[in-house]
RNA sequence: GGGGGGGUAGCGAAGUGGCUAAACGCGGUUGACUGUAACUCAAUUCUCUCCGAGUUCGGCGGUUCGAAUCCGCCCCCCCCCA
């Protein structure tokens, strides 16, 4: 089974001077696992390592798209399989990097997806009760796990059971197992201490000139309907450029955003997989947990 | 000094005699998550010995069967005039 080494966690948790240190000592690849940083451009909002930063390790899946285009854990799960096939073949570790959760896990897991259709333009003019109402009738089963007025998961069961395969059906024909040999790290600090990182990252941000990134890409109305503008650092100024609201008004939006989001990632990764969790600013949890990574790589 | 407005749960803000432990929003906490996932959604958020009880709506006192809501005095904040 091919080695896949993971280093996941909340933001701002130091995955990257992490994973490159790692990368070095363990000869590794990186492979971003985070789904704002495939876009070009967005670099101070999304936190994405820098040149310099790489210290020559080679990173995948950074910069792979315009800030205009879409993307998905379909297509995720794709390019993430075939590099680490790729880094792989070339005798080295794959090591996943990033913080969504559910990319990395379907990257890894017998998870499937199949080719279709966007169809959610259909359902515009449909109330979400409605189209509960719809999805009972085409898939019950899928109703016991989305709640009624989760429009967005609604809609994408709904489409799926239109175009065939009911979602119900094919979770059930997945066996829940990993296709690789993972070791998971989630990078998980106390919470007095991410919180403390996030705001300082926050402040470095803007010193850096995320207002001028954000200018750039997103001043037109018309690119805020792009699915990079849902990345927490950029939606939050809309009302700059309408509504005159002030910086420091910004940036208290953006710092508490990223807070939530933090303990968001925290409650997937703790119900989501079997992780080691690990105090990223801990220095003897770090060292313990490279012992441990030593060890699972000395296996087979 | 005169005139006006206001003080409601962590914050903002409704409520102007009973249906109010008090709408709603934010923030907090917990959780869900298989093609938008940095998304989307849910529960919970005065206190307790928590299926019932106890304290709340600037303070004190009063009217009333009953008050955040009415009356009196006091304290504090904002605006205008002087």
């Amino acid at each position: 089974m091919k080695k896949v080494l993971v280093i996941a966690g909340l933001t701002a948790s130091g995955k990257t001077s992490l994973s490159i240190d790692w990368a070095k000592k363990f000869n590794g690849e990186i492979i971003n696992g985070d789904s704002q940083q495939v876009y070009r451009g967005l670099d101070i909002g999304t936190a994405k390592i820098s040149k310099d930063e790489m210290e020559n390790v080679p990173h995948h899946l950074i910069d792979i798209l315009d800030y205009s285009e879409r993307f998905h854990v379909k297509a995720f799960q794709e390019l993430c399989r075939e590099k680490i096939n790729d880094i792989t073949k070339r005798g080295l570790l794959p090591i996943l990097v990033g913080g969504t959760g559910l990319y990395l896990k379907a990257a890894l897991y017998d998870y499937q997806f199949e080719e279709e259709t966007d169809q959610a333009e259909e359902y515009l003019d449909q109330s979400t009760e409605d189209l509960y109402q719809e999805l009972l009738r085409l898939d019950p089963i899928s109703c016991e796990k989305i709640h009624a007025n989760n429009r967005v998961r609604i809609v994408r069961a709904l489409n799926m059971a239109k175009q065939g395969q009911l979602k119900s059906a094919r979770i059930a024909s997945q066996k829940q197992e990993a296709l690789y040999d993972v070791f998971w790290c989630v990078l998980a600090p106390n919470k007095e201490q991410i919180d403390q990182r996030i705001e300082q990252r926050v402040d470095m941000m803007f010193e850096v000139g995320l207002k001028k990134e954000v200018e750039k890409f997103f001043s037109e109305k018309e690119c805020r309907k792009y699915q990079s503008f849902q990345a927490i650092g950029y939606k939050e100024w809309a009302p700059y450029f309408e509504l005159n609201v002030d910086l420091a008004t910004i940036k208290e939006k953006i710092v508490i955003h990223t807070r939530q989001f933090a303990k968001r990632q925290k409650t997937w990764f703790k119900n989501q997989l079997p992780s080691r969790f690990v105090d990223s600013l801990n220095n003897e949890d770090l060292d313990q947990v490279y012992q441990e990574v030593s060890q699972w790589l000395q296996g087979d």
